[in-house]
DNA sequence: CCAGACGTTGTT
DNA sequence: GTCTGG
DNA sequence: CCAGACGTTGTT
DNA sequence: GTCTGG
């Protein structure tokens, strides 16, 4: 779930929507295509640091990978047993950020085996805070990256209807305990949105390719 | 002790 | 079937 | 996440 | 690096 995504806001929008200081090397928007390995933009803040627009790897890699593909592309954690799992858990307990999007893709299955992609955004038009995980990475010729995976839970009702998980999507209210500027407990943050909170529709399955671009791929049909 | 896993999704 | 690319 | 490659030799 | 299995 939660394999790709779209984001349209402009950096400086998104910066001002989280009181975020922007970096200069942020990915480009819009892009209505992110796909996995992809850098994103992601908010990261502290009971300290000032909240940060930063670019991250979407691929999260442990720090013993030895390389890129060392071992399977983590793009999400399950919100279940984040806390349990040696890849994740001293992330979620000391480095959890925000990735922006303005909606997600998910796929259904024809009986055919074709894939049909959905475009899922916020029922407000607002964009999507999505709960990730983030980690610093060094590759063996002393190359760093910067990565992250996307938090998922239990899909709601309304998000069932087209498959069984989904991201945690955080309320604005949530943001600073999410990023530790508000103390312990960001754990039950770990939940399914309200059913009224996210609205969805089929999309063209041209969005199946990664390599395809352009404001059609979001467009309802 | 050493070796090997460490993860998610979906499908069967 | 499995891995890589995006 | 889905799509597409998955190979060698030699020539441009 | 850290945990599990044997």
């Amino acid at each position: 779930m939660c394999g790709r995504f779209s984001i349209t806001l402009p950096s400086d929008a998104m910066a001002q929507l989280f009181a975020a200081q922007p970096d200069n090397d942020l990915p480009g928007v819009p892009d209505y295509n992110v796909c996995p390995t992809n850098r994103i933009h992601a908010i990261t803040g502290g009971e300290a640091a000032p909240r940060r627009l930063t670019a991250m790897r979407w691929g999260f890699l442990p720090h013993w990978y030895k390389k890129t593909n060392g071992g399977p592309l983590l793009i999400n954690a399950r919100g279940e047993t984040i806390a349990e799992k040696p890849a994740f858990r001293s992330a979620v307990r000391q480095r959890r950020a925000i990735v922006v999007a303005t909606g997600f893709y998910e796929w259904t299955r024809t009986p055919e085996g074709e894939r049909d992609p959905w475009h899922i955004f916020a029922s407000d038009g607002a964009p999507l805070a999505m709960a990730a995980i983030w980690q610093d990475w060094t590759g063996p010729e002393g190359e760093t990256l910067r990565t992250c995976a996307l938090v998922t839970t239990a899909a709601n009702k309304t998000m069932s209807r087209i498959h069984h998980r989904m991201p945690v999507i955080l309320a604005p209210d949530d943001w600073p305990l999410w990023l530790g500027e508000a103390g312990q407990g960001a754990a039950r943050l770990m939940a399914a949105a309200t059913e009224d909170a996210l609205d969805m529709y089929r999309v063209d399955r041209q969005v199946n390719s990664n390599r395809a671009k352009g404001p059609g791929l979001t467009e309802p049909v």
